[in-house]
DNA sequence: ATTAGCACTCTCGCATTGAGAGTGCTAACA
DNA sequence: TGTTAGCACTCTCAATGCGAGAGTGCTAAT
């Protein structure tokens, strides 16, 4: 469909916008790469590619600018994945080693090491196992009527609960029965523990509703926490220079928002996938801010083990190379 | 120093910026306002009141515009607060109720709901103990050689680390291990830890340590998190139009920087304070983006006992009357 | 097939203009 | 002395026009 001549031109092109994000015109590419032919012959191609949808000019004349499909082709095909540099791979590890901290802010820091080093906006969620199992129980009286249960997954994943009791329990009490509780459920998943909850106390019974529930709610990702980062990068690209963008935009990944825009999981199951402009198939609601925007998304962890999923938000115009090595 | 009428005069010119953000005309407030006078005498009032610094004009003919100086008259004296609307209270009650949360998420709800409901963005720190004490601790194997310690502090705030062992050690003998340390550690303080680590056998050694090293920092607030929400509305004000503004206030928001912006904690000791565009004695470090913001600070929770810091941030001419009393 | 040359189009920055808004001042008035 | 009406003055804002520059599209020559 395209000559050879054609496709270095447009990735020269392509190369050119990211870096710079002003239209590119023939002669610049003349000059600055080596097509080895006139600006005339180039002209002819850009017409050429344009009409073929790879490249659009905003008006007259003006240099062109990719379109969604020529950025599609560019990340597909011709672009070669550019290696990370070393010492920036460095950096980052670096940066990973400072903490050691739980899940939580794990996930929180990825994101910010993420966003920096791609210079883009990034999400990460939480890791999450495809199934969890109980590692342990334990429950901890607080105040008289109310006590807390702790629950420790697999992988070391720790979720609580607060639960007000019926009765009276002393501390001992609570901890011969998680001790019990331990023995009988250790290792199980959520549907292990269905239907094997005859033969319970009143209080065992009432610790194990919770448990299923908190339980089924991780099974379900509803504990899955994403978060968001680097925002400042995406909105000091000059494609948000007018403030209407910058609110769409916000107020699409601002809020609680963010999950429902992007269905991360879904996608990320399958590598690193690429969604430019508004992709219609893959983000159905996508909005009008979505437009300008691309999304990269990868995945992290073993699959069937603790996984999670991870993104980079940015312009159409970002560069894609270094983006979706960096993931 | 200002008559009834300039005050009152002062006052309306605020609540019309507040609310219109456009510069406020003689004209205007005559038609609009009961006082009692001409145009042209509202106009010599003005004229008085800017002369001693509480009104501005951007340019020879146009409305006047309230300075720092006008605004803090006007919190400090001549503000009467809001009463929150009863629905709006049962809304914001009901939101809480919907979550029965750890405290992670809890702070990331709370700001949530705080910035919805003065409209601007929120900061919320998760809750801290003033001296926080061991409720109970408990460790769970997780593979060979590493297992899990989770930390139950006062009022049910939840820590882990994960430590790694010299040998290795069955659940059996952690379970022994934590019960025994429970009951000898139950209650105390990190400083009632100190120099009571005699004794002890090597495993027990390597926990406690953990522990003083997890609750240390736990004191020392560094386990302290910020979450900011609803950047959306303040960057939707027609203040930042401009797309520098945003640039600059999101440099200062967006990152980890937050807590570096805004003393936080210190601040909140005192009740609810105000701080108002670079009211420099407070804001050390007060970037050029914050002079054209305020911030709202304000604590909650009993102190001496669990309690954290929240805070709203918006442009100067933000609803002090309502936000103040939403906080 | 490539290229040089040239006309054409469109944007961008700049100055100009006119309308409108709002003040400051002065003079009259209670 | 405090208040008010009137008017000139200033400044913004949007619209308009203009010239320079950039870059293409096309045609004709190689």
């Amino acid at each position: 469909m395209l000559t050879e001549r054609q496709s270095r031109i447009l990735g020269f092109i392509i190369g050119e916008y990211v870096e710079h994000a002003t239209p590119v015109a023939s002669q610049y590419i003349e000059q600055n790469y080596p097509v080895g032919a006139s600006a005339a012959t180039i002209r002819n191609e850009m017409a050429e590619l344009e009409e073929q949808g790879y490249l659009n000019h905003p008006h007259t004349s003006s240099g062109r600018v990719p379109t969604g499909k020529g950025y599609r082709l560019y990340v597909e095909t011709l672009m070669r994945e550019e290696e990370v540099p070393w010492d920036a791979q460095q950096t980052i590890l670096h940066q990973f080693h400072q903490i050691e901290q739980g899940q939580e802010s794990w996930a929180q820091l990825a994101a910010a090491v993420l966003a920096q080093s791609v210079e883009n906006a990034a999400v990460v969620t939480t890791p999450r196992m495809d199934v969890c199992r109980i590692k342990h129980l334990e429950l901890v009286s607080l105040h008289d009527m109310t006590f807390l249960l702790v629950l420790v997954l697999d992988e070391g994943r720790l979720e609580q609960q607060v639960l007000s009791s019926g009765g009276l329990y002393s501390q001992e009490e609570l901890s011969a029965t998680a001790t019990q509780l331990n023995r009988r459920y250790e290792g199980k998943t959520s549907n292990e523990l269905a239907g094997d909850e005859t033969d319970l106390s009143e209080l065992e019974l009432l610790v194990m509703e919770a448990v299923h529930s908190v339980m089924r709610s991780v099974d379900e990702g509803g504990a899955e926490e994403a978060h968001l980062e680097g925002l400042r990068h995406v909105l000091s690209q000059p494609e948000f220079s007018n403030s209407e963008a910058v609110l769409g935009l916000l107020e699409l990944l601002d809020g609680q928002n963010l999950s429902r825009a992007i269905p991360l999981r879904a996608l990320a199951r399958e590598g690193v996938t690429v969604i430019i402009g508004a992709d219609s198939p893959q983000l159905t609601n996508a909005s009008e801010a979505m437009r300008a925007c691309s999304v990269i998304v990868g995945s992290y962890g073993a699959p069937g083990d603790a996984s999670g999923a991870l993104a980079v938000v940015g312009p159409m115009r970002m560069r894609y190379s270094r983006t979706i090595s960096t993931v």
